[in-house]
DNA sequence: CTTTAAATCTATAGATTTTATAGATTATAA
DNA sequence: TTATAATCTATAAAATCTATAGATTTAAAG
C-alpha cells in the first residue's frame, strides 16, 4: 500500500498538471479541491520541490506550479520519491538495495527471483503512467 | 513492501514445501534456519493454520506441516493473508476494498486506471508463484 | 500415570513509522 | 508598509509493526 503521503503527493501533481502553465497555484486551494490537510499538502510540496519536479513563487499571488513537462514524470519517480522501493523486498530493489539474512544464496532462492518479477511488472506499468498520460485518460472518459 | 511477518511467512511456507509429506517440522528448527524470533514465528504458523494452508501435531513428535498441495498455494494467498491488499490503493483493491475520499467519480479518476492496472499486473506474477513453483526454481538453479 | 516435548493462547511491551499540527521566519507583490 | 503565501523547525498524536513472556493444552513415550 502507497502511505496517504504518496496518494497526496500523486493527486496534488495530476492537480498541478491539470494547471501545467497556467501560473501558480496556492497550497491552500489544492488542500481545499483534494481533501488534504494543509500542513502536511506543505511539506509534501517542499518535497517535490526539492526534487525539481515543482516550482514555487512566494508572497503574494505566489504558489506551486508544474516544473518539468508532464510527459517526463510518471509515478515511479513520485512513488520512489515518497515512499521508497518500488519492490516488494529490500533484496530485489534497484534503488533501495539491502542484502536480507534469511536466504544465504541470492542466486539460488526461488523467493528472491519471484518478486523480481513482480518487481519488473510493476516498474513496466508505472513506467508508462505519466502525469500527462494520467490527465489525458481521464479527460477522455469525462466526453 | 511486504511486512518482516509476510517475509518470514513464506519463508517458513518454502522450507514446510521442502519438506513436504516427511512429516512434522519442529517451530523452533525453522526459525533456527531461517533466523526468524522463534515467537513471533509461533504467531505466524498458527495463522496459516487457520487458514488450513498448514496443519499441526501437537505433544512429543508434533511440529507444523504443509498440508495443501504446493500447487495450489501462491504467493497472492499469502501475502494477502499476512498483509492485506496486494492493489497499492484501497479503491483498486479487489479483496479490501475501500472508497477514497480524493477521487469524486471513481470511473473517470486517471489515477484509480493507473493502480488498476498495476493490480493486475501485480496479481498475474503472484499468482503464477506457488510453491511447488518457487521450490523447483530452487532445485533448477542448484544443479 | 508421570514425564517430557511441543503447539496454543492471552497479554503486553517496545520500537518505529505515519500522519498531522503549531508557530516563527522569509520572500514578494501591490 | 501591509498583506499574502511559501519555508523552516519542532513536536505531538496515532497507528502499526515487531517481539517477548508466561500459562495452558495436547500427545507421545516410558
Amino acid at each position: 500500500m502507497l502511505s496517504k503521503k504518496c496518494k497526496y503527493a500523486i493527486h496534488a501533481l495530476v492537480y498541478l498538471t491539470e494547471r501545467y502553465q497556467q501560473g501558480p497555484v496556492q497550497i491552500q486551494e489544492i488542500a481545499d479541491a483534494q481533501h488534504i490537510p494543509k500542513k502536511f499538502l506543505e511539506a509534501i510540496l517542499l518535497e517535490l520541490r526539492h526534487a525539481k519536479i515543482l516550482h514555487s513563487k512566494k508572497g503574494k499571488g505566489g504558489g506551486y506550479y508544474l516544473y518539468r513537462k508532464p510527459e517526463t514524470v510518471n509515478l515511479v519517480e513520485v512513488i520512489r520519491l515518497m515512499d521508497g522501493a518500488i519492490a516488494l523486498l529490500p533484496c530485489v530493489s534497484l534503488n533501495y538495495y539491502e542484502p536480507c539474512e534469511e536466504c544465504r544464496d541470492e542466486k539460488t532462492c526461488g523467493i528472491r527471483q519471484a518478486f523480481s518479477q513482480v518487481r519488473d511488472a510493476t516498474l513496466e506499468v508505472l513506467g508508462q503512467n505519466t502525469l500527462a498520460e494520467i490527465v489525458k485518460r481521464q479527460k477522455r472518459k469525462k466526453s
